[in-house]
DNA sequence: CGGCTAGTTGACTTCATTCAACGCTGGTGG
DNA sequence: CCACCAGCGTTGAATGAAGTCAACTAGCCG
């Protein structure tokens, strides 16, 4: 971990997230007085489950993997962190215990704040504790759509749509870089990297062409379809 | 579905939940003015998927399923919510549109507050707010867990899981209810119906007798114990 | 150059699902 | 009062999707 001095720009960054959007200048000013930003490599320990909450952590660059380990050692990817995404508000802002590990999986800077300071100050001004309240309702919905996936979606429809995920445009071909490795985006979607692998060479017959960390995809559209079509045959 | 006029001995349950423990009197006595107290029985639809949040919804008696309506038509049990649990709290709050239907499972009893009511004297009272942040993020790792059991356990382990949390104590011979029906029990644990009955049988050999609703355990650590040996042979 | 880590591929196994038949139970109407 | 039906649950046999184990390749860093 290396702490970074923040530069000008990075606090125009700062004021643009989604959690700093409908906070008052006079509330940004306090939070943005005791931030720190941190800079992790590939691997590094972020937080670490059973540690008592004292940050509030935003993720600038980079993606932080959240992971549960069980009593047996084995350890469960349950969610992703990307760009301006919150990780722990609620449970920094009551004061509890992180139930989870987060570790960059590449090179990462994030943004962190001390807990009792954000505390404090959504006890002062209500429209920090809602855009609290926000992102967390927003991790809710995430965290559905990821068990929706688990139960009701085989992993090709889950890969697709990890796929789809990725795709800027509706149409027409796409280029762009897988975010991590293979071991990280099967893990993210509940497979093992043998059957992720297995997939995306079935998948090639729909215009997907994975090349190291490059995934290029012919027709988002045809994508779509795709999971649609293997509703129907169950 | 039934409105129930409130009596006096609702609005001390009422108090106790956790949602309005922190919570000012002042601040509480505002929200019980438009308080609601709704009955449903089996099958009722309590708020609807796509449908604007325009309550906040306590669960006082039965159990509820929030699930989930894809475009093909299928259905995927979200999660189940009991006695003192909170529907849709952030949802409301923020003035969203609700992403899961909700439906009773059985008898059931509810509260619901106008979602306007809620949000405004959350911005009055930041108290009301950390409350309902705290459910968020109680639920937040509810969800989690879900998750983790998915990607990691197998049948017959989220079956003992389910099964310990029914359990009030940690050792002897416990009898219990199983709360709703098998097709419930096994969708909310990722399984079929068959998948389910199949492992009850399984697990007599565990001490686990299961006669209609009436679910007995003969010793609760022998199941903890199970799932633990269970991990080991992978 | 050797030693790592990440990823691929093949053969085999296994756990859960599917499909289908059947059993039990409680309610309804003749 | 009984007959019948619907809803819920069980059981068996066959199928299939994903996991496991293992061998191997490619790229990368020191």
């Amino acid at each position: 971990m290396d702490r970074v001095t923040p530069q000008a720009k990075d606090m125009t960054v700062l004021r643009s997230l989604p959690l700093f959007k409908a906070v008052s200048d006079a509330t940004f000013a306090r939070l943005a007085e005791s931030v720190r930003f941190d800079r992790y490599v590939k691997g590094e320990t972020i937080v670490r489950q059973g540690e008592k909450a004292q940050w509030v952590i935003v993720v600038l660059e980079g993606y932080v993997k959240l992971s549960r380990t069980a009593a047996n050692g084995e350890e469960t990817l349950i969610h992703i962190f990307g760009r301006g995404e919150t990780i722990a508000e609620s449970v920094a802002v009551l004061g509890d215990n992180h139930t989870t590990t987060a570790e960059a999986t590449g090179p990462t800077r994030i943004v962190r704040m001390p807990a009792h300071v954000v505390a404090q100050a959504a006890r002062d001004a209500p429209e920090l504790a809602l855009a609290i309240l926000s992102e967390s309702s927003a991790k809710i919905w995430a965290l559905m759509d990821e068990i929706e996936a688990l139960k009701a979606q085989t992993a090709d429809q889950r890969v697709l749509r990890f796929l789809l995920s990725l795709c800027a445009q509706e149409s027409g071909p796409v280029e762009t870089r897988l975010p991590y490795t293979k071991g990280v985006i099967a893990a993210s979607l509940g497979l093992k990297q043998e059957t992720l692998s297995r997939s995306f060479a079935r998948l090639k017959s729909v215009g997907v062409e994975i090349d190291g960390r490059k995934a290029t995809i012919l027709d988002p559209r045809k994508l779509a379809q795709e999971i649609e079509r293997l509703n129907r045959i169950v």
